[in-house]
DNA sequence: TCTGGGGTCCTAGGACCC
DNA sequence: TCTGGGGTCCTAGGACCC
């Protein structure tokens, strides 16, 4: 068997932990850019504020209600993370971590009989040692535990936050209460679908031929969730995560902007960030995407939708090195930059990331990487041990005018001196 | 006027190779 | 007039996840 630990509203009660006062009140945690609500307490649920809905949609409701709301704290959210999934390393023998609140467990070797109370046992130690609720679900593959999980969030009080799928009887019940767009790996589109043919839940598509969910939804993916809800293991547990394929980093601009050197800056900055994350994997980028989006706008008669564009480069030889990707990015912002409208988001993809003892040289071009490979390794020591950011590049901007909002943001009580939580 | 950010996996089709 | 069979690699796009 197998289980998933899962925070509830996990941003939200990051939240709670350090502003205790806000326990039975409802909260709500807003996406990068103040724009979206991506987490929200059960109180805020109740009071039927939208999932990844936009904020000034539920603005009216947030206030008339006193919701407290939160920008993103994600300082706060990475170092809670940390602590739980320690937490869970030690309780068990093996974990996944799945995503920043989620792990899968690996159950095999302890009695089924003891199921139970083991995982009360978790859910109890995590809480009283993080601070942080979760709720269990365990199952004979993930795809179940997953079910389990959902049934058991849904349903706290009657369901203590643990449910376990062991019979055959348990599994069918669960299975009939999970709506098809329930269910883990069906999303919007084959939601529709499923309805369309009258499958209405996970019961329904479990008891689907193989060939047709080979056919309609989406090839062997479908087919190995379907078997999965049968009960047969087709995902494995997975070895953590240690490299990334790719690494991107976007974001949409605090106000939207025009000019070509703010578009720079804003690019250049974000190319340091994502050089950081691939140097702190060991790893080095052979290919480089750049994308600017363009605000949508009416002008007089003629309508534009927002819309991307995009240009990328392979590079003739990896790198991790902040200058380079700098200097073919500000090519690429270049050849894309256009007067016509404002911007008002940009990104970066770093791709074909490979470690960085394997960089392919050419004839045509010198080993300079090591003298950039030093410096890089002092300036990341440096933003990383005192502060981000105190080096940069000089490409990256002073000003800033296109960082996001985030005016309600929480402090970031573990993972900074001057912003430690303080008790009277 | 306002709607996040960062990932993964799979498939189809084209280019190219022997 | 006639023109095989079997691969690999790459890319774009779709779908999904939290």
């Amino acid at each position: 068997m197998k289980a998933i630990v899962d925070c509830n509203s996990f941003y939200a009660a990051c939240e709670r932990v350090f502003c205790p006062s806000l326990h039975g009140k409802p909260v709500v945690v807003l996406s990068n850019n103040d724009g979206c609500i991506v987490s929200r307490t059960d109180e805020a649920k109740a009071l039927g504020i939208q999932m990844a809905g936009p904020y000034f949609q539920s603005k009216e409701l947030i206030q008339k209600n006193n919701v407290r709301v939160f920008s993103s704290n994600y300082h706060l959210y990475g170092d809670m993370s940390k602590r739980v999934m320690e937490t869970l390393r030690m309780l068990t023998p093996s974990i996944e971590v799945y995503s920043v609140d989620e792990a899968f467990i690996d159950l095999d070797g302890i009695d089924e009989k003891n199921l139970f109370n083991y995982a009360h046992y978790i859910k109890h130690t995590t809480e009283l040692w993080t601070g942080i609720p979760v709720s269990i679900g365990i199952g004979a593959t993930k795809v179940l535990c997953k079910v389990a999980n959902k049934l058991a969030k849904k349903n706290k009080k009657k369901t203590g936050g643990v449910i376990i799928l062991q019979t055959i009887e348990e599994q069918m019940e669960a299975l009939i209460n999970t709506p098809v767009e329930d269910i883990w790996g069906i999303g919007n589109a084959h939601a529709r679908k499923l309805r369309m043919f009258n499958i209405n839940n996970a019961w329904e598509l479990r008891n689907m031929n193989e060939g047709w969910v080979q056919k309609n939804l989406g090839g062997i993916t479908g087919v190995r969730l379907v078997k999965e809800l049968k009960g047969m293991n087709c995902m494995d547990m997975k070895e953590p995560l240690i490299s990334k394929k790719m690494i991107a980093t976007t974001r949409m601009f605090g106000k939207p902007i025009l000019e070509l050197k703010e578009l720079k800056e804003a690019v250049a900055t974000y190319i340091s960030r994502a050089a950081e994350k691939l140097r702190r994997q060991n790893g080095v980028a052979g290919s480089l995407i750049v994308f600017v989006v363009k605000r949508g706008e009416s002008n007089f008669n003629i309508s534009y939708e927002p819309s991307t564009q995009s240009a990328y480069i392979n590079l003739s030889i990896a790198t991790d090195a902040t200058n380079v990707l700098i200097a073919q990015a500000m090519l690429l912002v270049e050849k894309l930059y256009t007067t016509e409208r404002k911007y008002i988001k940009a990104g970066v993809v770093l791709g074909n990331i490979q470690p960085n003892y394997t960089v392919q040289y050419n004839l045509f071009e010198s080993r300079e990487n090591n003298k950039e490979r030093k410096l890089m390794k002092i300036i990341d020591n440096i933003n990383f041990g005192i502060e981000a950011d105190i080096v940069k590049f000089a490409s990256a901007g002073t000003k800033r005018n296109w960082k996001m909002r985030q005016e309600m943001r929480s402090k970031r009580f573990t993972t900074k001196w001057e912003e430690l939580f303080i008790v009277k």
